[in-house]
RNA sequence: CGGGAUGUGGCGCAGCUUGGUAGCGCAUCUGCUUUGGGAGCAGAGGGUCGCAGGUUCAAAUCCUGUCAUCCCGACCA
């Protein structure tokens, strides 16, 4: 049957939703595809569902074509499953939780790797059950501070969540390249551009792990990538460190008055009139900074910790936490407070510095003041550098490091700029913005092992299983092709997620037109087309044009003026284009075009 | 969590400074006209003014509290 506009469930909008910012926003509710119920919380009318289903299909369809079998979790869990994985305390204020009547927890999943895992344990049991990959399309809920651009960002949103059960190492590889291929199929198939980039796994925990990326600016993540392939997510890039100098003939470390020189900014400023430099200017990038940060470690314990980077780099402690100097148990990074500086009167605020030699170090577990001591790894041994001498108004030239100062360990905890070479050597990097569209990773044992998934092996030996974890957002994917496929008029749908295949408009007055209609109707069905016809008695035509642009239906069929000559008019939604038809051809015309749009 | 702002018919807003019994646009309904680019005229229905308390003869308006929402930031797979 074909969709009436007469009698759809159906209001288009002439204003945008409050405060909505992105056009995917604007036009999906404007077209009436969703409705505000909450913050970050929609309902879905009868076209939004339509196109909602299908992109479920095609996610569905490569599923089944990778091996995984679809299940249905329910949304709503008992909290205990999260508690093994401790998964309730580390999400924080972001799950929804509550209550029943008994007072026991229960929560709205953010996602299921718990039950999937507990799941798999109550059913098998030996090696030969293994690899096994299952899958689900669920509403997943995360109470997000601060919900925005409509369906990009919400609080409900529909995941599917696909997870793999492998044996040993190779078969999780293998598990993961099948969801990986799968993935790119799908990306394809939808016709939206993405970007695979190296990712950290942040709170889930694992190894591997990579984003699917639709490049846009009104993405919220910011990701790299080199014009020879290189493609990171912020948090995963890995800084390329220079070549070590020989200490041979570099200049004794020496101590400077540099008065009311806090900041890296006062301290260039005034080295360059104090204590120039032969060749050259000093700049930021001469300076090493050091930075206050505290590890809250997870019984709560703050732990004070300085990092040294070059003082032209700004500290990102996202990349901090997210590159591996956090071990187990160290919960997160964070800036120091006021309360965490007070509690070390070593350190000289503005002129803090590692020591003046190798004998007396200042920071570091061996230093005065027993704090850990983290490099960027630009700070190579060899590398001179101006810095705090831990005294007020004094600084510290030519600290050589490996010479005078070393450190405990190396941390990624400055920020990447544009221009900072990939670590792959494919050249220097350029920063983007992104959707993330996907996740692929490989857990590895993290949740078998909390949950107690084990299975016996060829020896009768019990093995803990080895699982990968792969989410594609299809709530966000319906946004970012609204968001990649539209003009100023409205939304423009690829024709194989567009809510009917073809959008007729019956225009004039008299049943002439409405007659024609539902005879063209009638002819695109029988061909197998899905078909919108706007039937409404009494609408002005501007009003029928406006609601098929904002609509947007990539093929328009309107019939009126030129009926009476025996001609339909035919509107090609994408490209603008137009052209008059016979009405006797229309339906196969049509029906060439949107195999045409199919295929391209 | 910090900063800023806003809560008034379905939606978007005015009214609040200076208290006096609620208005505009869109949408909806009726009639007539109009029908290829978001029509015209005439009429109609629809509001606990976020909630609670207070001041007052009288509160959308003033005061106190509270809740909610939006924006910026922090946070965030």
């Amino acid at each position: 049957m074909p969709l009436r506009l007469s009698t759809l469930f159906l209001r288009t909008l002439k204003e945008d939703p409050v405060g909505a910012e992105v056009a995917s926003h604007k036009l999906l509710h404007r077209g009436g595809y969703i409705r505000r119920q909450a913050p970050g919380i929609y309902a879905w009318l009868p076209l939004g569902l339509i196109v909602l289903r299908k992109i479920e299909a095609i996610v569905r369809e490569e599923m089944a074509a990778a091996g995984a079998q679809e299940v249905h979790f329910p949304a709503l869990l008992p909290a205990e499953p999260y508690q093994a994985s401790n998964r309730w305390e580390d999400y924080g204020d972001n799950i929804f939780r509550l209550q029943d009547r008994k007072g026991a927890d229960y929560l709205l999943a953010p996602t299921h790797e718990e039950v999937f895992t507990l799941l798999v344990k109550d059913l098998y049991s030996s090696y030969k059950d293994l690899p096994l990959s299952i899958y689900q399309i669920q509403t997943k809920y995360r109470d997000e501070a601060r919900p925005r651009a409509g369906l990009l960002r919400g609080r409900e949103f529909i995941m599917k969540d696909a997870y793999s059960f492998d044996i040993d190492d190779a078969g999780l590889a293998a598990s993961y390249e099948k969801q990986r291929a799968a993935y790119i199929r799908i990306f394809e198939r939808l016709g939206l551009e993405y970007v695979i980039v190296q990712a950290t796994s942040g709170a889930m925990g694992g190894s591997k792990s990579e984003e699917f990326l639709h490049p846009t600016e009104v993405g919220e993540d910011t990701f790299v990538r080199s014009a020879g392939g290189y493609a990171a997510n912020v948090e995963a890039v890995t800084t390329v460190a220079p070549e070590p100098i020989p200490f041979d003939g570099q200049p004794a470390a020496h101590v400077e008055d540099t008065p009311d020189t806090p900041t890296i900014e006062t301290l260039v400023a005034a080295a360059n009139e104090k204590h120039p430099r032969e060749d050259r200017q000093w700049t930021a990038a001469d300076t090493l900074k050091n930075v206050v940060c505290t590890v809250v470690h997870a019984d709560g314990e703050r732990e004070v910790v300085v990092i040294g980077l070059p003082g032209d780099r700004e500290v990102d402690l996202d990349r901090a936490a997210g590159t591996g100097v956090l071990s187990a148990g160290e919960h997160d990074l964070v800036a120091a407070t006021e309360e965490d500086l007070a509690k070390h009167p070593g350190l000289v605020r503005g002129y803090i510095g590692p020591g003046l030699s190798l004998d007396a170090p200042v920071l570091g577990k061996d230093g005065s003041t027993g704090l850990r001591y983290f490099l960027d790894p630009r700070v190579v041994p060899g590398t001179r550098w101006i810095t705090g001498a831990n005294e007020p108004g004094r600084h510290v030239f030519d600290l050589v490091a490996g010479r005078d100062f070393t450190a405990d360990g190396y941390i990624e905890a400055a920020e990447v700029r544009a221009g900072d070479p990939a670590p792959d050597g494919s050249g220097p990097l350029e920063l983007a913005r992104g959707i993330e569209l996907g996740h692929v990773f490989q857990l590895g044992r993290r949740y078998a092992e909390a949950l107690g998934l084990t299975v016996l092996d060829q020896n009768g030996k019990s093995q803990v299983v080895t699982m990968g974890s792969y989410g594609i957002g299809v709530t966000r994917i319906m946004a970012a092709i609204a968001e990649r496929f539209h003009d100023d008029k409205g939304l423009i749908w690829p024709q194989a997620l567009a809510p009917a295949d073809v959008h007729i408009v019956a225009t004039g007055k008299g049943d002439e037109a409405f007659q024609a209609a539902e005879s063209l109707t009638a002819a695109l069905e029988e061909r197998g087309l899905s078909v919108l016809v706007d039937d409404r008695p009494k609408v002005s035509p501007g009003v029928k044009f406006g609601d098929a642009e904002l609509l947007g239906v990539p093929t328009i069929a309107v019939i009126g003026r030129g009926l009476a000559e025996g001609r339909i008019e035919l509107r090609d939604r994408t490209t603008g284009a137009s052209e008059e038809v016979p009405v006797d051809e229309a339906a196969a015309r049509i029906a060439e075009a949107v195999a045409a749009k199919l295929a391209g």
